[in-house]
RNA sequence: GGAGGGAUGGCCGAGUGGUUAAAGGCGACGGGCUGUAAACCCGUUCUCUUUUGAGUACACAGGUUCAAAUCCUGUUCCCUCCA
């Protein structure tokens, strides 16, 4: 028997819970299915990629994938997994966000495959349209209380201090867009998240109710790391996708920087790699782990699927020049671009001149003060252009700048900052 | 309403008149080891400073004293027991 989707989410480790049917459903026939993306930011962060990796295997398997934004649904907010009331968007910004999400899913999926072709739809095309009258007689009809109430993410938000009507009736839109697609684009199965479940049995329920059809639902665990905590975050804040919010060296660094655990794992979540080539590399990976061979393979699939490959090219380069390598190999262009988030401080030519490392260190903020630098080049904590430095009193004319403009300043083993002469 | 206990640095927690900027732990930061890891080991951790030095600080406000986180008075907040 050839294998299915199902399968292929199975060994990944991407299947949480389907409905009941679901897998024969996709193993019969090539369907249609969507995911949907909430558009509260104008790019998709690392934890969206999960289901952006759903539709492309959706693809992959002959079946055609949709992705939905949610332009209306993100006027609304969803209730499921929040414990507080959510701020509305105003149309405008969501108006951006779509575009910004539209271009990003454009990397993954296919829009001119003749047999199956991806498609993007926004809610708020057919929910602008409809009018409170005819959602209440059409919609709410088939929605009875008992089993709104009855909700997880409803019961929840209830005895922990309230939720509003429009929270509360973001369900029903939710299980309007299944209703909608359904009728038009003959779309028979939601994925999502584990943490949308609730909604996803709220559509197919509508749908058999309002148009006796029969559609399923597919959910993947919610990612967290070993430690069991949020993916996607670090300390400087969430990792996006597109380039303006997280450089592409920052963005490989992430998924190079997972443990070995993780990165195993992740390798099944967002690579296309294969059972078998999985096996051989997890075998590989286990033998000689200090090599890191499936951090390596991570970053790099992820990276150049992302940002494509001759940004993998690049920040490869830069990594290997900043991690056992010479920095000053590299040119001022090319720092700068590495360092794209890093703290910076700007000090005049003449300035510079009179200038010493102290004062350099609290330009940039490495240090809120002359003493606290003092203190961290004495620990050894410090390094200028790939030199560490030990005398306080260096000035800063005595270190070579790179291309006569700028310093790289680093402190520990991760923490860059630069100075540039202006 | 009655009786008692407490409030110390980012957090926990020692300290009851004089080398106490305040033990110890946690956290954070730096170093070593390493795989840009985990674990472990070492160092730093009130503010400013040209390492000497100065200024603030033990709930808040006053007071006693040559000298107070430590004693006294008042205020605010917290806890326990009794009603």
């Amino acid at each position: 028997m050839a294998k299915t989707l199902i399968d292929e989410l199975r060994w990944r480790g991407l299947l949480f819970d389907q409905t009941e049917g679901a897998e024969a459903h996709l193993a019969e026939e090539k369907v249609t299915a969507y995911i949907g993306f909430d558009p509260t930011s104008d790019s998709l962060h690392v934890g969206s990629l999960l289901p952006i990796m759903a539709l492309v295997h959706l693809q992959r398997y002959g079946h055609t994938p949709i992705g939905l934004v949610g332009g209306a649904t993100g006027m609304i907010g969803d209730p499921s997994g929040k414990s507080k009331e959510r701020n509305l968007l105003d149309e405008a910004t969501l108006r951006k966000n779509v575009a910004g999400i539209r271009s990003l899913l454009a990397k993954f999926l296919d829009f001119n495959a003749s047999a199956n072709p991806a498609k993007l739809v926004n809610n708020y095309d057919w929910f602008g349209p409809l009018s409170f009258i005819s959602v209440l007689r059409d919609i709410g009809k088939h929605f009875p209380m008992s089993t709104m109430l009855n909700k997880e993410s409803v019961k929840r938000r209830v005895s922990a201090g309230g939720i509003s009507y429009t929270e509360f009736s973001y369900m029903i839109l939710q299980a309007y867009d299944f209703l909608h697609l359904f009728r038009e684009e003959g779309c028979t199965l939601q994925m999502g998240g584990s943490d949308q479940w609730g909604n996803i049995t709220a559509g197919s329920e509508l749908v058999r109710r309002a148009a006796d059809g029969k559609v399923h639902g597919v959910v993947m665990p919610l990612v967290t790391n070993s430690s069991g905590e949020k993916f996607g975050k670090t300390v400087d804040g969430a990792v996006w996708l597109s380039a303006e919010k997280t450089s592409p060296y920052k963005f490989y660094q992430f998924w190079l920087n997972q443990s070995d655990d993780n990165a195993l794992q992740y390798i099944k979540f967002f690579t296309l790699i294969t059972e078998e080539e999985y096996q051989a590399l997890k075998a590989k990976h286990l033998a000689e782990p200090h090599l890191r061979e499936a951090q390596k393979y991570l970053a790099g699939d992820v990276t150049a699927r992302v940002h494509g490959c001759e940004a993998l090219a690049r920040v490869e380069k830069s990594t290997a020049a900043l991690f056992g390598g010479d920095i000053t190999e590299l040119s001022a262009q090319e720092i700068e671009e590495v360092f794209q988030e890093a703290p910076s401080g700007q000090l005049s030519q003449a300035e510079a001149q009179e200038a010493g490392l102290l004062d350099a260190m609290v330009t940039v903020g490495m240090t809120k003060s002359k003493g606290e630098a003092r203190r961290l080049i004495q620990g050894g904590g410090v390094s200028v252009n790939g030199q560490k430095q030990d005398n306080p009193q260096v000035r800063l004319n005595e270190l070579n700048a790179i291309d006569d403009r700028l310093f790289v300043l680093r402190k520990g083993s991760k923490k860059y900052f630069l100075l540039r002469l202006v």
